[in-house]
DNA sequence: CTGAAAGCGCTTACAG
DNA sequence: CTGAAAGCGCTTACAG
């Protein structure tokens, strides 16, 4: 019932080699010849196989891409760049999350194993950057996403965590503000280490080191800045400013402030990190160090792809620079 | 370089076809020669080709998603779902979306010329109907996320939008609201029209009819929410109370009522649609009608899977039913 | 400029 | 219980 490349070789009169040499523009073709089969092509509205022709071709035309969580609020940004890249390079996009634990990553570890895509784009999820590595080493064109000084042999795109981390701080410190607290993401993240160091670089270098007890670990949840906020308060940490590795746990971080009765900018000021739509929303809107997330997902399908279409990847891991939005959560007090 | 199943048969000492039935479990096997297989197998680390298989088998082991954008707060949690539930059936999961607008739209259909995958979730993209219908009639299995009564003969997963309209007008109507203006999603949407209608006809069978006037047209955007507002106020419309058709476009209007110097929820009380991380965090709170996303996503999948493993489809769409979350912007007023 | 044939790596009747 | 052979629908040397 579906047509194959051999009905259109035979209603053109032609071999399914001169059908499959129009099909790809390879060889030299008669004219005439080619032109009769792009009609009866058109007539029977045929398409070749996609899994006919990556069995005789070795490739699949498929990128894969693995990401922690979906519901993530910063996810979709850098999932739509990718997207939008693979998709205008004629490729297909399989996604794949952790968000079973385990029994993810074997069913994404089988489908490597199948070989059912070319290249693979990966927001480095916690823990599996080992597992990545050996993708990589084996000859799986990989490009990740994020994390960036952990691995410097690795093609990857990334941001400028560290400057992101600084400019929060020089911002924080121009207010006055001399004794933040920081709600870290996940522990481990590459980026976590980096914009930790960016920030208390600069506080050190202003001749306000920050101490140890204000260094609070999160994991990136709104949760986790409510719970930071609640130890340090509990804890009789003393602080004037609040830094937090993202928008969500900078908000977490603002609810527990207000049950706390500190008002947020006047008592505590606030930053957060990629704003997402929602760092705009909150009471007072969340001034936020930006990640060009849409940016990073659509430069590193690129870098795939061009691997794919046999250049080589670049040396150094690429970065585009984050930019620093001042909102409410940060204004000046009288 | 990579193993085949002929280099796993001719270590094992037996045929292709042999490895095959160890592989798939088909056939009586001697549990010797199985065990020998399953070892070399083990040995070699050896896993089938994916794009063998499925050309042999004529399926793809893939199911494909249509998603309109995957920047829109809750497409992450529908597809989380989805994500999860093809994972565990082992098959995986091919990502479309119509953020390219026709081009998208082009290279998607070539990926379902080609038969790039056994069947199709959607999120209904906005004037695409008619297209994944004609696909549904040619034979592709379909199951479609959300948009129920424009198509009752189509397989889908709904929510009861009419129902939540009316859960949210019952509230304010209880609050003694009685001038509500609406703020849709976009038009031509069968959870638009059931919204607005749930929500009218219980104003109506009250004795307090919504004039037309009070019903605007939005399109799920924040901005389409701040500027629905703008417009009631600058054409002199009165009102009470807003009902929203999703979390972002009440949060857009909380952020114009506001700037109108109108007090949520003293002089107007705000109910959204969905119920997204945001809407616990806008300030007040909102109130909202909650979407079983992620359940949606789920029940899709598995419907799919189920049809894929030769079941049939259910002929009812398959409807969950929404929650009702009240918050500060509805608080009754003293 | 064009075609016959082999091959991609499996599965599946068909035989025994 | 097991295997030889054909077939899935293309691409790609190799010949002419």
């Amino acid at each position: 019932m579906p047509i194959t490349i051999a009905d259109v070789a035979a209603r053109a009169g032609v071999s399914k080699t001169t059908v499959s040499r129009v099909l790809n523009g390879r060889g030299e073709l008669d004219a005439a010849t080619e032109a009769r089969v792009r009609r009866v092509i058109d007539e029977l509205g045929y398409v070749p196989s996609a899994r006919a022709v990556s069995l005789a071709r070795g490739r699949t035309g498929v990128i894969g891409m693995l990401v922690p969580s979906l519901t993530w609020p910063w996810t979709g940004q850098v999932l739509q760049g990718a997207v939008d890249t693979v998709e205008s390079g004629k490729y297909g996009l399989m996604l794949f999350t952790c968000n079973q634990g385990d029994g993810s990553m074997r069913q994404f570890a089988s489908q490597v194993d199948a070989k059912a895509f070319d290249g693979l784009l990966v927001i480095e999820p916690e823990g599996t950057l080992d597992y990545i590595t050996e993708l990589h080493a084996a000859g799986l064109p990989v490009v990740l996403i994020d994390d960036r000084e952990s691995r410097p042999q690795f093609p990857s795109v990334a941001t400028t965590n560290r400057a992101g981390g600084r400019q929060a701080a020089l911002h924080l410190l121009e207010l006055g503000r001399r004794r933040p607290l920081v709600v870290s993401g996940t522990p481990g993240f590459g980026c976590v280490t980096e914009r930790t160091e960016g920030f208390t670089e600069a506080f050190a270098e202003a001749g306000f080191p920050v101490p140890a007890e204000a260094l609070l670990d999160g994991d990136f949840t709104l949760e986790s800045g409510r719970a930071a906020v609640a130890r340090a308060v509990a804890g009789g940490v003393e602080f004037d400013a609040l830094f937090a590795h993202n928008d969500l746990s900078a908000a977490g971080a603002m609810q527990a402030l207000g049950e706390a009765g500190r008002v947020v900018p006047r008592d505590v000021a606030v930053v957060g990190f990629d704003d997402v739509d929602l760092a705009a929303l909150t009471t007072p809107p969340l001034t936020t160090v930006r990640q060009p997330l849409r940016e990073m997902g659509v430069l590193a399908a690129r870098m795939l792809l061009a691997r794919l279409a046999g250049e080589p990847f670049p040396t150094e891991p690429v970065v585009i620079p984050t930019d620093f939005v001042v909102r409410g959560s940060t204004a000046p007090q009288a």
